[in-house]
DNA sequence: TCCCTTTTTATAGTGAATAAAAAAATAGAT
DNA sequence: ATCTATTTTTTTATTCACTATAAAAAGGGA
């Protein structure tokens, strides 16, 4: 047997919880939904869901980590298709992001999970959510690693090193984008295109 | 009568709040600290202290903000007397406000503060946030134009533009730098300069 | 002193989160 | 198949942040 019923049951209630918390957050913003609610109508006892994920926003970054599947792919496209310069790639990648996590989440949420992952620091929380940025910073190393191989990036540099630099920058572009639920996609966009033409010219010989 | 008695005891109230709040957070952590506490070590109801301040993390943001005159006040004479290249001058920048927060907010505390912020988005607390901020990077900016003028900058560059973007780089590092207890003020010292160094690799002619 | 308005307080309630003991279910051994 | 030991879930109780509201208190002006 490949899984003990004990690990069966396990996943099922696990699978059984996110679902319905899915269906709940997508219902009804994330502050009305009561975890007793997810609980009961997950047919577990609210301790247990505690037991699973930990807080609130434990169900919101699970939800997160399952749905990441579908912008790994198309952040690996990009950087397998891409040719020319590196900037409006990069530029691209930030759109990706933005545009997928509007697809399934809405702002408030976003926030909860981003304010989650603070709040718990280097717990548990905070890690999940370290490692799924540590998989995008990979996808952007890719791409940086794709250019440099045809040649439109120096080849001094550091994939890593610069991928985390772009990627972060990027990455508060996107809180500061989900904090304010005046900022639209494209000003978001508009902001890290400023951002990058700036650092252009900054290091441009005048 | 410059004040009327009600405008008196306000103040006095949001004084005594704010500095029996300030000993319990420093004495312990900001967790283990209960509004009601604060509220019957200063004379006043719990409902006063959310009046007042709406959150727990409200209360360190209010201290936050009272603290900042001395913050600005370095960044200040950073802009004031740098002679030299402006990325040795960014990273001072940034190591001093580390070095501030640290001073007198233990890491914990500022996931407080931070989370919070987000958690509002552009609610009050989230634009208070945001307005200290803004503070911020016009000192950035005062900077730029100081360098500007000695020619160490480019002249096509947008003060306010680049300001908000390298404002911005520093201020994602801050974030992790409190997210992470194992981070310590060089660590975080020596990521910046990665950054930066990166930067400018990527934009100098091959 | 009296009245009106602002502000504070008391009170009750919601819901997240935690802790500990009780109950149930499973795995493994006989 | 049954008994036992272990894991896991549930029950129960409790803490605490935060909200809403009605009552009380205090200030300001007449």
């Amino acid at each position: 047997m490949n899984q003990s019923l004990r690990e069966r049951q396990k996943a099922s209630r696990r699978a059984r919880i996110l679902s319905t918390a899915r269906q709940r957050f997508q219902d009804i913003g994330s502050a009305e939904v009561k975890i007793e609610d997810i609980a009961a109508d997950s047919d577990v006892s609210a301790a247990t869901v505690y037991n699973y994920f930990g807080t609130k926003a434990g169900i919101l970054l699970a939800l997160v980590v399952e749905s990441d599947t579908i912008l790994k792919q198309e952040l690996d496209e990009l950087a397998e298709t891409w040719t020319g310069e590196l900037i409006p790639a990069v530029l691209e990648f930030g759109r990706i992001l933005r545009q997928h996590a509007m697809s399934y989440l809405q702002k408030p949420t976003w926030r909860e999970v981003v304010a989650g992952s603070i709040l718990e620091g280097s717990g548990d929380f905070g890690r999940t959510y370290t490692a799924l940025d540590d998989v995008l910073v990979g996808k952007m190393e890719l791409l940086i690693r794709a250019l440099q191989t045809q040649g439109t990036v120096n080849r001094r540099i550091d994939p890593p090193a610069l991928a985390n630099c772009l990627f972060s920058l990027q990455n508060i572009r996107f809180f500061q984008f989900i904090a304010d639920d005046g900022i639209s996609l494209e000003d978001s966009d508009g902001r890290f295109r400023q951002d990058l033409e700036q650092l252009t010219l900054l290091f441009e010989p005048s």
